[in-house]
DNA sequence: TGATTATTTTACTGATTGGTATCTTATGTA
DNA sequence: TACATAAGATACCAATCAGTAAAATAATCA
């Protein structure tokens, strides 16, 4: 019972999402939030709680939605395939052109005041998180003859993932999508052969 | 004539690099800054300005003390050799142990509210010069049978300044020297060989 | 209809932001 | 010593920050 919400909380969120990403998590004010989403203040913190609990929910959409594809890239036949899936795919997200240019993971803070410490480490954590899925893989390929035995999966997926978030950085600079698919093409000739 | 400053310029432009190269353009307070600088607020903005020119003349700062390296990086004999030089030594500057992890002129700021956007832009403009620069010297090589005449010199400066920004995220994350050098390791295995 | 409950609206809080006006103190010059 | 000048100290500015108290409004349930 009671009066119903006028605004819909996953389109706000949705919202929110788009502003995160353009302006990180200490760039956003609330009242950019609040103006952009076209709601108040307090039906901002009476639905979504405080600025980093939205954050976070944002996060999550943000994976949910749009880096997804990782999932399915790192189920591909080899090891080659899935990076280079991983990468190109990738790309797509932060060149998205419904989206401001970037990755919300890295964009949200690189350096920020100590206030935010604790979302930078989130955001970290959750980089990481991707990193040892990769690694993973890596070392699954191995165990498969699909990667060679002297080569270390933490190694290539620490560089794998530099990579991406230098492109991250690239392409909220302004970096076009083609750009960056030719620093993939680079990037994927280093890629060991499969041992004989 | 008059009286004399009490504290060292050039002291408090070192404290000023160290405390923006943690914390970011945005993240850093004039407050933070004069506490650590041990000077008052009206001494600031009397000796540097704003906060903006102060931020541009710690990125000089910066550029003259940390990133004089590539320079000379760039006048080895071989570009391969010049690059390895460009990656290695900026891995030794992100993780510096004298000075917070990473890299100023990526810290400052990746993503930034309205405001800062002159910032942002400055940044992405410094950076850009670096990788003209690094073009110019594989076109170079390029002439002189040091580097593939099928392969484009933009393509791999672009593809060596992203590995570098990748890293630069990472060492702010806490990736260690050890690790950034592996990274360096395999970004280096995809060089092209000459042409024969 | 009347009571209850959840949301919107309006106005506000204390803290912090970048930046300064003003007064005092210290210095070199006449 | 008197004056001019520049720096330090104190206290302040308006604007903005994240977050909220309280009243008005709209819905459901009894």
């Amino acid at each position: 019972m009671g009066r119903h919400r006028e605004f819909d909380p996953d389109e706000a969120l949705h919202i929110a999402l788009q502003v995160f990403r353009r302006r990180g998590y200490e760039g956003t004010s609330i009242s950019d939030l609040t103006e952009a989403m076209g709601i108040t203040r307090p039906s901002l913190y009476a639905a979504f709680g405080n600025k980093e609990d939205l954050f976070r929910r944002t996060l999550d959409l943000y994976e949910r939605q749009h880096l997804c594809f990782a999932h399915e890239a790192l189920q591909a036949p080899t090891a080659r395939t899935a990076v280079e899936r991983l990468l190109r795919g990738y790309v797509d997200v932060l060149t998205d052109p419904m989206s401001p240019p970037g990755c919300l993971g890295v964009n949200g803070a690189v350096a920020c005041s100590e206030a935010s410490e604790s979302i930078r480490e989130e955001l970290i954590a959750r980089r990481m998180v991707n990193e040892n899925n990769l690694r993973d893989r890596l070392e699954k390929a191995r165990s498969d003859g699909d990667f060679p035995s002297d080569e270390d999966p933490a190694d290539w997926a620490r560089y794998v993932v530099s990579v991406g978030l230098g492109m991250a950085v690239r392409a909220a600079s302004g970096t076009s999508r083609e750009e960056l698919q030719r620093v993939v093409d680079v990037a994927m000739r280093s890629w060991p052969t499969a041992p004989r």
